[in-house]
DNA sequence: TCCGCACGGG
């Protein structure tokens, strides 16, 4: 184009630029628009946004604001189209304040006429960083103006509205929606599909499902694949196997995704023959296997007790040009752990960091559980130490698991120091913490400091789960003190919260040998009254 | 010729 006599106009350059973004080769784009400007081949303000597009794309948003000041010195006017991708980058930076910052300025300094588009993002960005509410009180914003909300802005919410489990009210928004006259799209149907999915509410999904068809709305891949991955959880992976026949009876083509989902399903019915074929069956439909499809064949194997093929898949990733990320090493050394190889999961922690793999959270929470699983508590502590001197964000998980290893080892002493130690690192004891020391003294018979425990917590306002009633009306149980057995088992009861399976168990054993007991009789006559009549 | 919505792993 640059070689052409004459020379394209600037409209040819943007047509270009812009379908180079489409495919997402931003680089490619500003690689050009770089060249453009070198060539001084002219440019124009569409231009100008396509590039700033593209920086806010690639995560540079700030490459973008220096070239709106750029913009604003060639004289060009600001519209909707420059400045929701400058939104939008800030949002998916993180910089949610900047956005909303910047929002209030376009509104107030009357920097551009508001459209559909910045509200769309304004409002999808404020969803996504768990401020729904705040996005819901825009929306009724639009509603009152002369800026219509279409049918992206109603996927938006109802997609938001989703991700916080809040179905019941997305489903309110969408019969809004419908009253409106707003017409929902595949997306609007996915988004709550996937919605109903993620809360197991999977006959409701098959009913909206009917209705989406009813409409002549019918599902893309994205539909299939949140369908295929929720009957999988569900242990449904026949089903599944079905339901991804019928998408390419549908001439839909599965992708990466879908093989992965299908994968974890035959992995999570231990199924791993079935799940290797898939893996091995990618190869002849062109589908070149991902750090996804890695970490979850692996997983499945760690979990199925085959941490050498687990290995070997992890060794033969590197060949493949794939680098095992944090979860592939996450994964990896809980599989270790729980064939009780220490040393070869010490030696891989060190090997993660040596080739730049940066532990997180759930990297320390296994290597505190499997050397307190393994016996090493003492090494634990150590590695807890470690962490605090690194001067790593302490999370209480880490003492949790730390007091609950020390409780089962029997070292209650050192589980009672450490437990007192959190307030002086800034720690504040979480139910787990409480649960695992209550559970410590239980073990030991100590119910009065379990008790003390127990009402210290309560005085905190941390609500005890129904694991911590269960153990302590064992243990009062154990001892033979039924009355306070009952009247823990009362409290337990009174707070909606019911004995599980090993407390009912107890309680039968002691009712049997002591049929005339009235507060054992009272007491499984509350769960269990068909046993007792 | 430029901008906004849905899917997978520990």
């Amino acid at each position: 184009m640059v070689k052409m006599n004459p020379q394209p106009c600037v409209r040819e350059f943007n047509k270009l630029l812009s379908h180079i973004v489409k495919l997402k080769e931003c680089s490619t784009a500003l690689f050009l628009f770089k060249d453009i400007r070198f060539l001084g081949i002219p440019v124009s303000e569409y231009t100008m946004s396509i590039a700033i597009n593209s920086y806010c794309i690639s995560n540079r948003v700030d490459y973008g604001f220096s070239l709106l000041g750029w913009f604003f010195k060639l004289g060009y006017v600001p519209t909707a189209t420059t400045f929701s991708p400058l939104l939008k980058g800030l949002f998916r930076g993180n910089r949610i304040d900047e956005a909303q910052e910047l929002f209030k300025k376009i509104v107030s300094e009357e920097l551009c006429q508001l459209n559909v588009v910045v509200y769309g993002t304004v409002i999808d960005g404020l969803c996504k960083a768990g401020n729904t509410a705040r996005a819901f009180e825009l929306f009724r914003v639009m509603e009152r103006g002369s800026c219509m909300p279409d049918t992206y802005i109603y996927s938006t919410l109802i997609n938001g509205l989703c991700k916080d489990k809040l179905i019941d009210p997305a489903v309110k928004l969408f019969y809004e929606m419908l009253e409106k006259g707003v017409v929902p799209d595949v997306v609007t149907y996915t988004s709550l599909l996937h919605g109903l999915c993620s809360l197991s509410r999977l006959q409701e999904a098959k009913i909206l499902m009917k209705e989406m068809l009813g409409c002549k709305v019918y599902p893309d891949l994205i539909t299939f694949n949140i369908m295929i991955d929720a009957l999988c959880k569900e242990g449904l992976v026949d089903d599944a196997e079905d339901v991804a026949r019928i998408m390419i009876q549908n001439n839909l083509v599965p992708d990466i995704i879908t093989y992965n989902s299908l994968m974890d399903g035959y992995c999570l019915q231990s199924r791993w023959d079935d799940a290797r074929k898939i893996f091995e069956s990618m190869a002849g439909k062109r589908i070149v296997p991902d750090i996804f499809s890695y970490n979850i064949l692996i997983n499945g194997y760690c979990k199925g007790m085959k941490i050498d093929y687990a290995l070997h898949l992890f060794h033969e990733m590197p060949q493949k040009g794939l680098a095992p990320d944090v979860t592939t090493y996450n994964t990896i050394l809980q599989g270790l752990f729980c064939d009780c190889r220490c040393y070869a999961a010490l030696e891989l922690f060190d090997e993660m960091q040596v080739v730049g793999q940066k532990p997180n959270f759930f990297t320390y929470c296994n290597m505190l559980d499997g050397l307190c699983r393994n016996g090493h508590v003492q090494r634990a502590l150590l590695f807890l130490d470690e962490l605090e001197k690194k001067g790593l964000d302490l999370h209480i998980n880490y003492f949790n698991i730390a007091i609950d290893g020390l409780c089962k080892a029997g070292k209650l002493d050192n589980a009672r120091s450490l437990f007192s130690s959190l307030p002086s690192k800034g720690l504040q004891p979480d139910v787990v913490t409480y649960g695992a020391m209550i559970k410590g003294c239980c073990q030991e018979g100590l119910l009065e400091e379990a008790k003390n425990i127990l009402m210290n917590m309560k005085l905190k306002s941390c609500f005890p789960n129904s694991l911590i009633y269960n153990v302590i009306v064992r243990g009062f149980l154990a001892k033979g003190e039924f009355g306070e057995a009952a009247m823990f088992h009362e409290e337990m009861v009174d707070r909606g919260l019911s004995p599980d399976y090993s407390t009912l168990t107890l309680l039968l054993d002691l009712w049997r040998t002591r049929e005339n007991n009235h507060t054992l009789h009272n007491m499984i006559q509350k769960f269990a009254p068909e046993i007792t009549m």
